[in-house]
DNA sequence: GTTGAGCGTT
């Protein structure tokens, strides 16, 4: 009798639970031990998503006909609580964020530099305040019995613990960083798209939507431009499309194979001419590694007007707020698609990327993963261009880069008090929380991408209003009022449609090509509509 | 008895 290790989430002591001669497992066996569960997914360990185990008639199908399955520790997939019900009305990007939202689970949080006096009792006290804390605890010196000066905290809501990692937090006199651990790893996002191979030119969007429809709720579809075979379908459900995967399904007598989404690695990536928008989303201010000063714009000068220099010496945050903010409005219409200014927000804007003025706020961040061009001939090791924003980048930014990259972490620029008042704007986006299995976003990016919409979705002032500030303010976060001017819809913009939305917001640049630089820049009119040409 | 970046004896 072939047994099947069972956990119930992703980590815990596995229980073995017997399968069936026929190599499937009764569902009634696994809610033997596992009341409640509807199905099982495991890790996968070549593409590290998460796969869902096909279900079918009250019984669970090993992944491999011939192996079974496997030895893989496979984990319980819960109903999810239907959330959602006011929410059909909101656009697609709230709901999946809502989406979000629910599945992500709490994760315990790292709360460094507490006051020494700092108890567990005033640790549970102060986070209170964000919502019911289900573990405070300090780390101490066991002999001692004297704080380490950092602890941990959860909490019962995935907002209260949003809201928390996007906020400052002054505990006993002490201003605390509370990010993810990273002893919690990442990764656990699941992707919620997968890639549809072996198209044929007539399947169409509405083909692959009415027929993946069957499967759980489909929310985009993909068909690159010109023709090349293959296709991408989002779930609402990252199960779902998990589930999907390897498999081979018949769409208008074409067989077609749904796998993994997955970016290829590095491949494509240096190739001449293509540009696959590593710089696309924020671009968190950096210190400028230009000594020589006259290009640490900031944003108020050094506007490179008219040139396709890719001027993107990050400048000093002291832009932000300044004019010239672009919030997917971008372009100006000069010729040259520069962005003079601040771009705040995260997700499709600004995909390509000619900021020459303060951007986001993030003055640190010695960012992995820049792969942008070489600026004025010098690689800026820490040149603040933080590609969040999604489908773009999310075969770049792993979770761990992520932290790496900061997005979950704070500032360190400024001091106070001989105490790192880190983060200028007071937030931290954690976006290991998005996705992440508990919490932590992007993807992952998958959710990254959401987040990305989220964050183009807020009605951004010069202060810095925008997804953080939202969860901050703990509003619910439902006004999605774009910004987008659609200026660049202009005589110097002939290629652009001027249909992008915030969600898309591409100030793209087409003129780039002269530098023989291609930006992958589409805006289309779907949502997760964005040149997706990395995939390949 | 001090200290101030870090990552959790379960």
């Amino acid at each position: 009798m072939d047994f099947v290790q069972v956990s119930e989430e992703e980590g815990d002591e596995p229980i073995e639970l017997p399968a069936e001669e026929d190599g499937t497992l009764l569902i009634s066996t696994l809610q033997a031990q596992f009341p409640g569960s509807c199905g099982l997914k495991y890790r996968n360990m070549d593409s590290k998503a998460v796969r869902g185990v096909r279900s079918n008639e009250g019984r669970l199908f090993p992944p491999n006909v011939d192996s079974g399955w496997g030895e893989y520790v496979y984990f319980c997939v819960f109903p999810k609580e239907n959330k959602r019900k006011s929410d059909d009305n909101l656009e697609n990007s709230t709901a999946k964020t809502k989406r979000i939202e629910t599945r992500l689970r709490c994760t315990d949080l790292i709360v460094l530099g507490l006051a020494w006096k700092t108890t567990e009792d005033s640790l549970r006290e102060y986070f209170e305040s964000y919502g019911e804390v289900l573990m405070a605890q300090i780390k101490k010196d066991v002999k001692s019995g004297q704080s380490k000066g950092f602890g941990f905290v959860r909490f019962g809501s995935y907002e209260a613990q949003m809201r928390v990692l996007a906020n400052r937090h002054l505990i006993d006199g002490r201003w605390c960083e509370v990010k993810v651990p990273n002893s919690k790893g990442m990764g656990h996002q699941v992707p919620c798209k997968v890639f549809v191979g072996r198209c044929t030119e007539d399947i169409n969007s509405d083909d692959l939507r009415e027929y993946f429809s069957k499967f759980g709720e489909v929310t985009d579809v993909f068909i690159p431009r010109p023709f090349r075979a293959f296709s991408f379908v989002t779930f609402l459900d990252p199960d779902v499309a998990q589930s999907l995967c390897g498999e081979d399904h018949i769409i208008k007598g074409v067989s077609v194979h749904v796998s993994n989404a997955a970016p290829k690695a590095e491949q494509n990536r240096t190739h001449q001419g293509q540009n696959y928008n590593y710089n696309s989303g924020n671009n968190f201010g950096m210190h400028s590694y230009h000594p020589q000063g006259n290009h640490m714009n900031s944003g108020r000068s050094g506007h490179h007007r008219g040139n396709n220099q890719h001027n993107l010496h990050g400048g000093d945050n002291t832009a932000i707020g300044n004019s010239h903010s672009n919030m997917g409005s971008g372009g100006y219409g000069m010729g040259s698609n520069n962005n003079y200014g601040g771009n705040l927000g995260g997700g499709y804007t600004n995909s390509s990327n000619h900021n020459s003025g303060g951007n986001m706020n993030r003055q640190d961040a010695g960012i992995p993963y820049n792969r942008q061009n070489n600026f004025h001939g010098m690689n800026q090791p820490h040149n603040g261009n933080v590609g969040n924003s999604g489908w773009m980048n999310r075969g770049h930014l792993d979770m761990p880069n992520l932290q790496a990259l900061g997005i979950n972490s704070q500032g360190s620029s400024s001091s106070n008090q001989g105490q790192n008042m880190n983060n200028p704007l007071g937030v931290g986006l954690n976006l290991n929380s998005l996705p992440m299995n508990p919490a932590l976003v992007a993807a992952a990016l998958n959710q990254w991408s959401l987040l990305g919409n989220q964050l183009q979705n807020q009605n951004q002032d010069q202060q810095g209003g925008n997804f953080l500030s939202w969860m901050a303010q703990n509003n619910g976060g439902h006004s999605n009022s774009n910004m987008n001017s659609g200026s660049r819809k202009g005589p110097n913009n002939p290629n652009n449609s001027g249909s992008g939305s915030m969600i898309k917001g591409d100030n793209s640049a087409s003129n780039d090509q002269q530098n023989g630089n291609s930006w992958s820049n589409q805006s289309s009119g779907s949502q997760n509509s964005v040149d997706k040409s990395n995939f390949l």
